[in-house]
DNA sequence: ACCTGAACACCGTTCAAGT
DNA sequence: ACCTGAACACCGTTCAAGT
């Protein structure tokens, strides 16, 4: 948090952490492709190689980003557990939007400790539900699926800051050519039809209640 | 679907099926991560340019790759509409697991032909079912969802060809140290519980069930 | 039309050296 | 302990040139 830059007589001018904020802005404000070591380093003000006395390589710093996105959400939560598994999908996808560029990242790269806190604490308010565990199982893929899944599909089609003109040129493009008549109706029904209306979470109390409905046959 | 190595008299040394054909084959057995266009030129015994007389760039030939890939999914199918979008999601899931490298790429990568038709085709199996619209939405993305994060999950943990040293043991340490004990947990219940027991068919036939069950209640 | 080598502007990372 | 430049082994791609 804090962030030293030159601090003339100490001798920390690089930490970890200001490092990772740095690459953190970087791969917001240009994506992920265009944050390279050496781009890192002279934004920093210092010379490559400085970076991998606090980072092992690349690959390790990726890692530690996308674990800075996990850190933002909220473990905290109100209310039954269906409430609770609410509002972590909802921080979880809000937070994803936040990074676009750690996406298709985030299931890929090896979980670091805020990203493993934020999975045991969904499970254990899954496990806290008293399911079945077949469908607390179900569960958890069909949420962690529908907020990767989710956020996704909303970068593909009409992320403001993803959006390059060739991606909006080839979009028009699938609207106005004929061919593949339903996906063009699919895109129009997310892209005009439901703007105002909260698609994510609309899905989301869909799962929910199908897991409580559930929980219910199994208890009668 | 031909491929004329190098054919002595004849002009075309190169063609953009076999620069594909073999770029797949690069990518299955190392990944796409080390797929280059120098290693697949020299693999090609060609000079590396001679790729640009086909292809536009090294993005246009991944996107080229993965619809290769979208073009092993079969489209026909027989029964109803749940049999229908049974198969394609089963074919669209073993598709996937044959080329690991293409599940990230899957929804990263801007469409082409053959994925398109595919999508085009569950749309229409779908909108064959007569369910109300926003059922089908929910349905089309809650299968979309499954089997591109199943196969993630897949890969994630313990696809034999993904299997790195590094990677075993990390899920080792996961498994023995005591922090995350649901995640452990989990884990678990997919290592070594269910290993026989078909869970991407399993949760498939869940949520068709359900889309069937929305259909049922919205007609009485 | 098809293919190419040289060159440019980049990468990540090793290594040996500086304070 | 912290920082560094030179060097190595790579990238994708432009350009001008060959047949």
């Amino acid at each position: 948090m804090g962030r030293p830059k030159k601090k003339r007589g100490g001798k920390p001018v690089l930490t970890l952490d200001h490092i990772v904020e740095t690459a953190l802005g970087m791969a917001d404000e240009q994506g992920i492709e265009q944050l390279s070591m050496r781009k890192l380093a002279t934004e920093l003000g210092a010379g490559v190689m400085s970076l991998y006395h606090y980072v092992a390589d690349k690959d390790t710093l990726v890692e530690a980003l996308v674990d800075r996105v996990a850190s933002e959400v909220e473990l905290e939560t109100t209310g039954d557990w269906t409430a609770a598994a609410r509002q972590l999908a909802v921080a979880t996808h809000e937070a994803l939007l936040r990074h676009p560029w750690a996406i298709p990242e985030w299931s890929t790269v090896w979980p670091g400790p805020y990203r493993f806190a934020l999975t045991e604490q969904l499970l254990e308010v899954l496990a806290g539900a008293q399911l079945p565990p077949d469908v607390a199982d179900l569960g958890f893929h069909a949420l962690t699926n529908h907020i990767q899944g989710f956020a996704r599909q909303r970068v593909a089609y009409g992320d403001t800051r993803t959006d390059t003109e060739e991606m909006r040129n080839r979009v028009k493009g699938l609207l106005t050519q004929g061919d593949y008549p339903r996906v063009a109706e699919h895109v129009r029904y997310h892209v005009d039809g439901h703007s105002n209306h909260d698609e994510f979470g609309y899905v989301l109390d869909l799962i929910l209640d199908g897991l409580a409905r559930s929980k219910a046959d199994c208890q009668q």
